[in-house]
DNA sequence: CTGTTAGCGCCTTCAA
DNA sequence: TTGAAGGCGCTAACAG
C-alpha cells in the first residue's frame, strides 16, 4: 500500500507538502497541488488513519458494548448509533457481551487498547462487575439505558417505569381488574422498572397483584408463551396481561391461541417495545413504542460532544415511550 | 494515559525491556519482570494498539458492511461474525449501507483508511457499483451471501435456490397445485434465486406460475401483508403461498387472518428464514431454516485465514437450509 | 540478561 | 511557497 513518502518522492516534493495538500492546511502552488493530487489518484494512495491517530491522539472510533445485537431492541439502538456516528465521521466497534462480565471486560480492555475515543455502554446484567473496570479510565463513557451504580457519568435511557404505568393504565381504563404481568428474569433492571410502573397503576386503583399474577421467565417468545400458558391455567385467570417486552407478548399471543382463548375477547395482551413485527401479529399487538433509534442518536451526539471537550453538567435523562393501541387489547367480556 | 516510556523510566529500565515483558518475547530476569508488571498495574498502563499496528501493519480489526443490522437475518449474521472474531482476537467495525452505493463507498473508504485487516461484505442491492471501488485494494475481502460479478474473491452464502425448491416441494407434496409466491423487490438477488427454486419445483410437476401469482413487494411484514391480501382477492386464489422471507410470511399470516381465511385450512404459508419469532406466530410458521450464524462464523474463519496468509484456491460455497414444518402448512381443503 | 537505535506513516513547528 | 527534522508509542534488530 502506497505511503505518503512514496507519493512525495514520485512528485519530487517533501512529505510535508503532500500532507498539506491532503489536509488543505497551508497554501500550496496550484501546479504542485495538481500534480500531487494526480499522483495520489494514480498510486491509489489512501492515508493511514492509524498513523494520523498516533499523532493527534484521536481514533475517530467509538466502542459500543451491548448484550446482544440480535435482540430487536438492541439492533435498533445500534442502528441509531451507527447512523449518527457515520454522520459525524466516526466508526463504531461492536461488542456483544451476552451478559457475561468476563467476556465484556475482555472486550472493553481490547477497545481501550485500540484507543477508542469513547464508549457507549449497555451494561446488561453484568453491570456491577464493570464498575471497577471502568473506573480510572480516561475514556468518555455514556451509559445507555442501564445505570451502573458506581459509575458516575452521562446516562440516557428509556422510561421503563412510565412504560409499565402507561400499559397498565390502558388496561385499567378498558375495565380490567384482573391484570397479570409477564416479566423477564428477576435480575433484569428493565423488567423491575416496568413492574414498578405496573404496581403504581394498580395501587392507584387499589387493585391487587397476586403472586401468581407475576411470572418471571426468559425474556423471549418461548418465555412469554410459557408464562401465559401458566396464567391461563389458573383458577382465577387474569383478563389482561402486560408483557414487559414484545417478544414475550408475541409468545403470549401464541399461547392464548393454542389454548383457544380469544384475544382480546377473553384476554387482552399489551407489550412494551413496539417491535415492527408486533404490528402484524395476529391479532395486531398493542404496545408501548420506545424511541430506541432516537436514543441511539442522542447517545452518540452526547458522546461525541464529550469527546470534543464539551464540559457541561452530567446528563441524566429518560426518553418517553408512547402507547400504541391496536387489536390485542379490549374491554373484558362480561360472563 | 500512561505510555511504555513512562513505565520504563519509573522502573529504571529501557522501553524494550518493558516491551519484552509485556509480549513475553525474550527472557527477562524474574526481579525486573516482577517490578515491571507491578508498575504497569500501578500506573494502569494499557498498551497502545495503534502504535503497535503501525509497526507490524496489522490492526486486528475487520470491517463488516451489511445493508441493515436491524434486519433479523443480518443481525444473526453479524452475531456469528462477532462471536468468531472475538474468539480469535479480532474486533469488528460495523457499517450499515442501506443499499446506498454512495454511503457504502464512503464507509469502505473510511475502513481502508483505518487499515482494517480484511472485510466481510454483504453487498446488498448496490453490489455492482462497488466493484470498481474494491478492485485494486490489497485488503482481503470475503463476500457474504451476495456475489459481486466483477470481484473475484472468496464467497460463502446460502443456497437460496435450494431453499425455494425445498419450500415449494413441501407444498406440492401436501397436494397443492395453485401455489403463489411473495417475493421481495425485483432487483434483489436473493428473491430471484428463491423464485428460481420455486420455478424448478413447479416445472418438475408441470404446474404453472401465472403472473398474478408472483407478486413483488417490499421485503417486510407490510409487504407480505399487502401481497397476500391481493392474492386472496384473486378470482382463482392460490391454496398455498411461498414467501421468500419470514417477515413477509408473517405479514401474510396477518392478512389471511384479517380476511377470515384459515391457515392452513384454506391457505398454506411457508417462509424462508426461520426467524425465532416465526415459531410463535399464529399459527406457528413453517419455514426453511438458514444457518445464518454458522455462515457468519465461517466467513470470519475464512477471512482471518486469508489475513494470516492462507493461500489455497478461491472458495465458493453455499450453505444448505433445512425445512422446518410447523402449523402454517397443510393439505389443501377439498371444496 | 539488557540497552541503543532505527524506523512504522503521518503531522507540525521552525527555518528558509 | 517549500523542506528538514522531531516525535506520537511501540517493536525489533543489533550490540553489549
Amino acid at each position: 500500500m502506497a505511503t505518503m513518502k512514496q507519493v512525495a518522492e514520485r512528485v519530487g516534493v517533501s512529505t510535508s507538502t503532500v500532507s498539506h495538500v491532503i489536509n488543505g492546511t497551508r497554501a500550496v502552488s496550484e501546479d504542485v497541488r495538481r500534480r500531487v493530487l494526480a499522483t495520489i489518484d494514480d498510486m491509489r494512495y489512501i492515508p493511514n488513519a492509524m498513523a494520523r491517530s498516533l499523532k493527534n491522539d484521536k481514533s475517530h472510533t467509538i466502542g459500543v458494548s451491548i448484550p446482544d445485537n440480535t435482540h430487536p431492541c438492541f439492533a435498533e439502538l445500534l442502528r441509531g448509533i451507527e447512523d449518527a456516528a457515520f454522520e459525524v465521521g466516526y466508526n463504531i466497534m461492536l461488542c456483544n457481551g451476552y451478559g457475561d462480565a468476563r467476556r465484556q471486560a475482555a472486550q472493553l480492555r481490547g477497545l481501550v487498547e485500540k484507543r477508542i475515543d469513547g464508549l457507549i455502554l449497555v451494561a446488561g446484567t453484568a453491570r456491577n462487575e464493570l464498575a471497577t473496570l471502568l473506573a480510572g479510565q480516561r475514556v468518555p463513557i455514556v451509559l445507555a439505558d442501564h445505570e451502573v451504580p458506581a459509575v458516575e457519568t452521562d446516562f440516557i435511557g428509556l422510561d421503563h417505569e412510565a412504560t409499565g404505568y402507561a400499559a397498565t393504565r390502558h388496561l385499567i381504563e378498558l375495565g380490567h381488574r384482573r391484570i397479570a404481568c409477564v416479566a423477564g428474569p428477576q435480575a433484569e433492571p428493565h423488567s423491575l422498572e416496568r413492574i414498578a410502573g405496573l404496581r403504581r397503576a394498580l395501587e392507584e386503583e387499589g387493585l391487587p397483584l397476586p403472586d401468581a399474577y407475576l411470572v418471571y421467565v426468559t425474556p423471549d417468545c418461548a418465555g412469554g408463551h410459557d408464562a401465559v400458558r401458566r396464567l391461563l391455567a389458573l383458577d382465577a385467570a387474569p383478563t389482561a396481561v402486560f408483557a414487559c417486552n414484545d417478544l414475550m407478548a408475541l409468545g403470549g399471543l401464541c399461547a392464548a391461541a393454542e389454548a383457544g382463548v380469544a384475544v382480546p375477547g377473553q384476554l387482552s395482551v399489551v407489550g412494551g417495545d413496539d417491535l415492527g413485527m408486533g404490528a402484524f401479529a395476529t391479532p395486531r399487538l398493542s404496545s408501548v413504542a420506545q424511541p430506541t433509534h432516537a436514543l441511539g442518536r442522542q447517545l452518540t451526539g452526547l458522546l461525541v460532544g464529550r469527546i470534543r471537550g464539551d464540559g457541561g453538567p452530567r446528563r441524566h435523562q429518560r426518553l418517553q415511550g408512547r402507547l400504541v393501541v391496536r387489536q390485542s387489547t379490549g374491554a373484558p367480556q362480561p360472563r
